[in-house]
DNA sequence: ACCCAGGTGGCCC
DNA sequence: GGGCCACATGGG
């Protein structure tokens, strides 16, 4: 018999159809993205990294030969303005130092590697590092949100002991498959975003099963 | 007017 | 290791 996180997940993939993240043109982009949507709404990101594709800015180069100021300015609309244009300075700075910029030459570092290298660099956190990992290097990690803590403790998947704990749980009790976890981790973001928002049950919630099993 | 959003770092204990 | 705070815009 099926593992019960195996079967939240076909629910959710029946309910909600498969979400095809991360949307972006490129690697790059999804890292861009990834340190822009933190605490923040994925539109007022899309508008910041619309903002950076309009001043050509959409490189590690560009981005570094902006001045703070400008840099402040494309991504205002993300929020944390200050923090995210440093944050993306200090990245770049690290990718070009690093891997001369170019994502194929990230990609040959192990994953552990990889990891902590990421962890290490200021404005980098968890989420963010895995995000990396996952959605730009294409690496085993599952991604853990506020959501999928928040659902996952809801439905009786796990008692949250933090971070890693959620990970590993995702980790070792599901097949080890780089599209299963982007997808799986999509879906858990995309329940999150409804539930609590529509009336528990109620009779258009697309929901209906979901919200039974978090016994909402 | 208030509350939150696909977190993180710094500080305190 | 955990608890609290600043960081900031935009939309419900």
């Amino acid at each position: 018999m099926a593992h019960k996180v195996n079967t939240v997940y076909g629910e959710l993939l029946r309910a909600f159809g498969p979400q095809g993240w991360w949307p972006a043109d490129s690697p790059f982009e999804v890292i861009v993205g990834a340190i822009l949507t933190q605490q923040t709404l994925w539109k007022n990101v899309e508008k910041a990294i619309a903002s950076l594709k309009r001043a050509k800015k959409l490189s590690a180069r560009a981005i570094l030969k902006t001045t703070d100021r400008d840099l402040q300015r494309l991504v205002r609309s993300s929020g944390y303005y200050r923090q995210k244009a440093k944050k993306l300075k200090i990245f770049c700075e690290f990718f070009l130092n690093e891997y001369c910029g170019k994502i194929t030459e990230m990609k040959r570092s192990r994953t552990s590697h990889l990891r902590s290298r990421l962890l290490s660099i200021w404005g980098i956190g968890r989420e963010t590092a895995d995000s990396i990992l996952l959605y730009a290097l294409d690496k085993p990690i599952f991604v853990v949100d506020a959501y999928t803590v928040r659902i996952g403790e809801r439905m009786g998947l796990f008692r949250s002991d933090g971070y890693e704990h959620v990970r590993n749980y995702f980790e070792s009790n599901l097949k080890r498959s780089v599209p299963l976890y982007k997808e799986y981790h999509a879906l858990l973001v995309q329940l999150g975003k409804n539930f609590c928002k529509t009336k528990p049950l109620c009779a258009k919630c697309p929901i209906k099963k979901l919200c039974r099993m978090i016994m909402l």
